[in-house]
DNA sequence: GTTAGCACTCTTAACCGTTGAGTGCTAATC
DNA sequence: GATTAGCACTCAACGGTTAAGAGTGCTAAC
């Protein structure tokens, strides 16, 4: 069967009025409200057809239509039309770039505040990803006789700080020599580059050390560990119980649950890396709690590198031409915004 | 009216009782759990009693009986019997250390997370509170053409570094001038001492480049308040899904709220800062939203200087024992912890 | 002072008819 | 042949009634 132009129609009515209501849609309603000059028992006929076809399903026999995830997967390849951002979701997304910071962090945490706020879905925004931007420095300042700052600074402007313990007889002049030799050797590699092999090359340079060297190692070994895992940033998680659908304590918690799993999180959305938006739809999701919502996503970069994802976490009921416009519209100024501050 | 030793063994097998179901409870049984001899009939007078004196209540005629905030006050202060740690618990608890870090938020960091898995409430730990350590030294330290890191060393150990604008003629000599400048100046000094006019006595001595000291005298006051304001690490926020008088949405969704308003958490909770452990019971609570909540709470210090403070938050009709051992024992073990690391 | 007995209260769960929204089918209409 | 009015049918939701159960308070006996 063919999907005419009436179908896509109706198709469209029942997937607009179910993501604004929330409530199984009805061939009256659709008729009264979107009066297309054809009467309910038409849009019965059409609508049981669309229902064979899989774009739609009723949860009991009296009830009205839910549009499927496949008509979802329609309505946001096709039917949906691409919505501006209004003035006013203009202006508050300048909040982001307003604290002038250089912090890529901040950025980041403010990106997560602004998403939710203006869609009031759930925001979850990856920090930097280590592994695609390029080491420029590194550095080591004594703090005290105990500890130094282990530096890293990056092509992204991405400040990555440890506190490691030096042994008792290491001086300054002797840090200084070192940071200056792993700058040399490391400037321009990625943090995939830095392996232990590599390092214990240095090692062998610096036989002074041992000790050190290796507490070294591990710090750096370690903190690129760390910062590539679990760097999440969530926003607005409360929103979900806007949502009739989570009314349900259960399904609530489960969310919730889910969202304290940053780990689970990352692993997620780190995937999505390709630029423009990707938009994932309930049982297109791999991970089994999150077969009933949907994922808008889009990444930020520097210059061409691709640093990280941002998106919209909501149930498959979602406005997705809002979702998408606010997320394009996000990532892309950040991005700018990013570029700006490091690219030289 | 006098609390004889019989009304307080039954009080407490009322709380006792109540803690742990949820349920109010009936005379019949406490009679036959807590059997201590007499009858219903006689635990119901009793209970009469205590409900005149305004240690139960009765949600509704025909219903057991519900202990009052009153009635947890005076078990925590009274009754309750002092509970050891389980040989599981201290040693979960030791996971906080393992890691040895150096960095100071990843212990409070951890120590959220442990406090909450080991309890099943939900944890606050507020970060070190800058008012209260010492600045040792600030240094300013090159990072590119354009940015310098801002370092404030303490006698904490905690190293608070912002990213600076810095103008494009200012070299690495200046920047180390001034960081020693700002050494000698404020070395030993509190961060509530650093004063823009204070700094101003500073700018005079360096009159060269004026606009980079407004620059820094920005960053170092927004650094200190954006420190002071927010740092609150929170754990096992979705546990107050254990508790059923949380299934109704609205009650679980107003907690969660709270628990997004970091701010209002951290005014909150900075209050308690004397050493020893603090419980707020419900009512007591100055804030609305927590009356039906309680608090067990503690400080943790370097030395003799108290950093901040970290505590549970969960139904009034918490597990005090448990929670009140734990908070102790997890308060006092990380303020050696961190004396060891930080305290020559 | 304590307790057994009993009437009373109030919540909770189950049951059941009613209502209303919405469908699918059929037959008439355009 | 597509469209539509009409109608019987289905099913969730709502409200009212009832029965069960938990627990109390009171009274009278121990």
């Amino acid at each position: 069967m063919q999907l005419g132009k009436r179908k896509l129609q109706i198709l469209q009515a029942v997937i607009d009025d179910y993501i604004c209501s929330g409530e199984p849609v009805g061939s009256r309603t659709i008729a009264k409200k979107y009066g297309m000059g054809i009467s309910p028992a038409t849009i019965r006929n059409e609508m049981s057809d669309l229902e064979e076809m899989g774009y739609l399903h009723q949860p009991h026999t009296s009830a009205g239509r839910i549009p499927s995830d496949k008509a979802y997967r329609l309505y946001v390849d096709k039917l949906m039309k691409t919505r501006m951002l209004t003035a006013a979701e203009a202006e508050y997304i300048k909040k982001i770039y307003e604290q002038r910071t250089a912090e890529i962090e901040k950025v980041i945490e403010q990106v997560a505040k602004v998403l939710s706020d203006i869609t009031n879905y759930t925001s979850v925004v990856l920090g930097p990803q280590l592994n695609k931007v390029l080491i420029k420095r590194i550095e080591l300042i004594p703090v005290d006789w105990q500890y130094a700052l282990l530096l890293v600074v990056t092509s992204a402007g991405i400040i990555k700080d440890t506190i490691i313990r030096i042994p008792a007889d290491v001086d300054s002049g002797y840090l200084n020599r070192v940071s200056n030799m792993l700058t040399v050797h490391y400037r321009n590699k990625t943090f995939a580059e830095v392996d232990i092999n590599s390092i214990q090359d240095v090692q062998k340079e610096m036989m002074r050390q041992k000790e050190f060297f290796n507490s070294l190692v591990d710090a750096l070994t370690e903190s690129i560990a760390q910062k590539e895992q679990t760097e999440v940033y969530l926003g607005g998680t409360t929103n979900i119980f806007n949502f009739p659908e989570y009314r349900d304590i259960m399904k609530a918690r489960a969310f919730l649950s889910l969202m304290e799993q940053k780990d689970l999180l990352y692993s997620l959305l780190s995937k999505f890396d390709k630029k423009g938006v990707t938009v994932v739809i309930g049982t297109e999701n791999e991970c089994e709690q999150m077969k009933e919502c949907s994922i808008v996503m889009t990444t930020y970069s520097i210059g061409d590198k691709v640093l990280g994802t941002m998106g919209l976490i909501g149930p498959t009921r979602m406005e997705y031409s809002k979702a998408v416009s606010v997320v394009r519209y996000v990532g892309e100024t950040v991005s700018k915004y990013l570029t700006s501050l490091f690219e030289e």
